[in-house]
DNA sequence: ATAAAACCTGACGGTTTCGTCGTGTTTGAT
DNA sequence: ATCAAACACGACGAAACCGTCAGGTTTTAT
């Protein structure tokens, strides 16, 4: 499905010289812009670099196409927000319950505060979805999760502590990407951040299914 | 965000013969076949003519533009969805949060059956999804989802009805399009159905929250 | 000062897609 | 048999976009 030819994702050229690291900077800084501003369809290699007061040929030098920079804006929020879950999960002197629900609050907070930008990256999602290195940058996340579910579910064989990680991350930007796609007001946040993070302390406590045979 | 211009959702002529229907039948299901085949990206008026067998003017008789034709796949599967919904959560032959349980099992399994040509649709969404006719499509489904919460907690102040209603369906669809979005075993699917199941129960049965001052 | 490397430019070719329109065919009614 | 409405066709104009390339400018090193 959404079949890719060689998306050739990993950069060109890389600066070594000031001007050139700014210019990078500027056109990573003017993709968010246009991003937020006309949408993941009206993202193009001319108005980024237009944007960028560069031209495109620049651009070009340092990103092989256009799916190179989305990527590059999608790692760096891959990134982040595995640093987030890593902090959360790992924090000891909470309960393990009472971690996913401060996970739900600052995660949904945090989506609905840029929404416009996450919402157009995720529209932008086929351009760059299938490629290896984004496989490799998704796993981030979904480690830390598995990290916490095996210290607190023990209990639980391999298999099914993947899957439930799963399950829990999956929940959470799922109901992320969607929440936030209106906007909403901070008492629809904090409740439905509450219920979130209620539902998900739930899921971690459920008893071991029997394995039906 | 991702403005849209004038979408024209609506139909331009409406079939009278015999021919000119089976002819939208053609096309609609042609339509469906290049999303599976093809996926979004690659998702073109000429394409879904020719392998209808069909000339473009034919097919621009009967819709608009291409995001028309999606919108009319994703309506048809949303009303098909809003119906399961609607028949399974007002099966009172079943205590509540085992019509939960049903739904994320029968869910997940349809999602993960239609994989591509779901994940194709919602690739696509960007087209259709924030005309008027939209939006009014969504709505079968959220106010099935309402009734139900509204029958089983009428504790909870309509708003927060609103809010876990919303929670519940967000769950849901944001699960069901992550997890599918890679091939999966029976087994898989049959786990993460009854971890889900059990986490919207969870959910449901979520004490009211002391609404903060 | 000078040469090499790094850098920047923007016009341009090639491609894809959308949706229309003038023309020709089929159907149904009289 | 005849005519109007419905239908079907596919070449085509217009627009948008991608990414390259030949040539000019700035920086760095010697």
């Amino acid at each position: 499905m959404t079949s890719r030819r060689n998306p050739q994702i990993s950069s060109r050229r890389t600066p070594k010289q000031a001007r050139s690291a700014d210019l990078v900077a500027a056109i990573l800084e003017a993709a968010v812009q246009v991003l937020r501003s006309d949408g993941a369809t009206r993202f193009t290699s001319a108005r980024v670099a237009e944007r960028a007061g560069v031209s495109v040929g620049s651009l070009y030098q340092y990103f092989p196409n256009k799916a190179a920079i989305l990527f590059r804006l999608q790692s760096d929020e891959w990134r982040q927000t595995a640093s987030l879950l890593q902090d959360i999960l790992a924090d000891t002197t909470l309960p393990p319950p009472d971690r996913l629900r401060r996970l739900g609050h600052t995660f949904l907070q945090s989506e609905c505060d840029e929404a416009a930008i996450r919402g157009a990256l995720s529209d932008a999602a086929p351009l760059y979805r299938d490629t290896p290195e984004a496989q490799e940058a998704r796993a981030g996340t979904a480690q830390a999760m598995r990290a916490f579910i095996a210290a607190t579910r023990p209990d639980l064989p391999p298999p099914q502590q993947a899957l439930l990680a799963e399950l829990l991350i999956h929940t959470l930007s799922g109901v992320g990407k969607q929440f936030s796609a209106r906007p909403r007001t901070a008492e629809e946040i904090a409740t439905t951040a509450d219920m979130l993070g209620g539902m998900l302390g739930a899921a971690l406590l459920t008893p071991p299914l029997p394995l039906p045979d």
